[in-house]
DNA sequence: CGTCACTAATTGCCTTGACAATTATTTTCT
DNA sequence: AGAAAATAATTGTCAAGGCAATTAGTGACG
């Protein structure tokens, strides 16, 4: 079905369409592993709650603003995602000592009992995607991203 | 503010947040430059809407599903984003063939005159997002991505 | 021929995230 | 000190996308 047409094709190859979709399906593909592993394990959460708990864990408490800097997310979907995970008794906050606008973040018990979980699981997905890579090459390939995010 | 308290850091370094954290980061930049670059054009179009012109550009009048493969996009999602960009003149729902189910979508004129603008406009944001690289790098940046993608 | 499984497109419903405006607080500057 | 600018968190509103159910059409098999 819809066999494509040599003849229509007005447009030569064109690397742009490339890397804008290519980055797009390996972030949905990553981000998809990831929650279907997560909902296996039997913990419904979403790339960007997943986020969120590994940052607290790994950098320690911190306000929203800073957590939503830390994982390039909105201030305002912060909020609500604090809520969520509030709710659900992963994470608590606490006023600033100092600054009365501020918040301190800080993960609860169960928070830092799911971030461990949620380690493992991240490595999995990160092994699995990259199981084609020879060692050296998975290096290099983080090192390229990196750069390419830099000059974003 | 929020000092990261080594003592408070329980886990050790994980590439694996690394991994699905940049890759995002990535994706959200480019879309981010190329929606803004797209908009200052004085064209108000968006990522999956700039895929799909380009795709219809470059491999022809294709069926709505095949579509939504090409860029990895949900068919109900697909349904809306052809109202929106039929309804803007840039392409056209016409009956398959052979094949009553299946719509033959193609560009329309204007279309095809946007895809060629959107076309210089994707090059700009791949070639600023790129710059950084030697021209080798990008290529392997490029294949890299392809064979994590398909790992996945 | 007729029924059953499959596929394409659409729709309703819901969640997530972006953006702008608002409120409370702090910092800066004169 | 006091006014003005800046910052943190929150809220309302909206668009985009995922998922499941629906409708219509096709193909396969007895």
């Amino acid at each position: 079905m819809s066999q494509p047409d040599p003849a229509a094709c007005t447009a030569a190859y064109s690397p742009a369409v490339n890397i804008c979709l290519l980055v797009r399906q390996v972030r949905d593909g990553l981000a998809r592993r990831l929650e279907e592993d997560l909902a296996a394990s039997g913990y419904p959460i979403n790339l960007s709650q997943f986020l969120v708990l590994r940052k607290l864990d790994v950098i320690g408490p911190m306000s929203a603003i800073d957590l939503a800097r830390a994982i390039d997310h909105n201030p305002g979907a912060m909020t609500r995602l604090l809520d969520r995970l509030e709710q659900m008794g992963y994470l608590r906050r606490t006023p600033h000592a100092e600054d009365r606008r501020t918040l301190r973040i800080e993960l609860t018990d169960a928070g830092l009992a799911l971030s461990h979980a949620l380690r493992a699981c991240g490595e999995r997905i990160a092994e699995y995607a990259l199981r084609n890579l020879a060692p050296d090459e998975r290096g290099h390939f983080v090192a390229l991203l990196e750069r390419v995010h830099a000059s974003l």
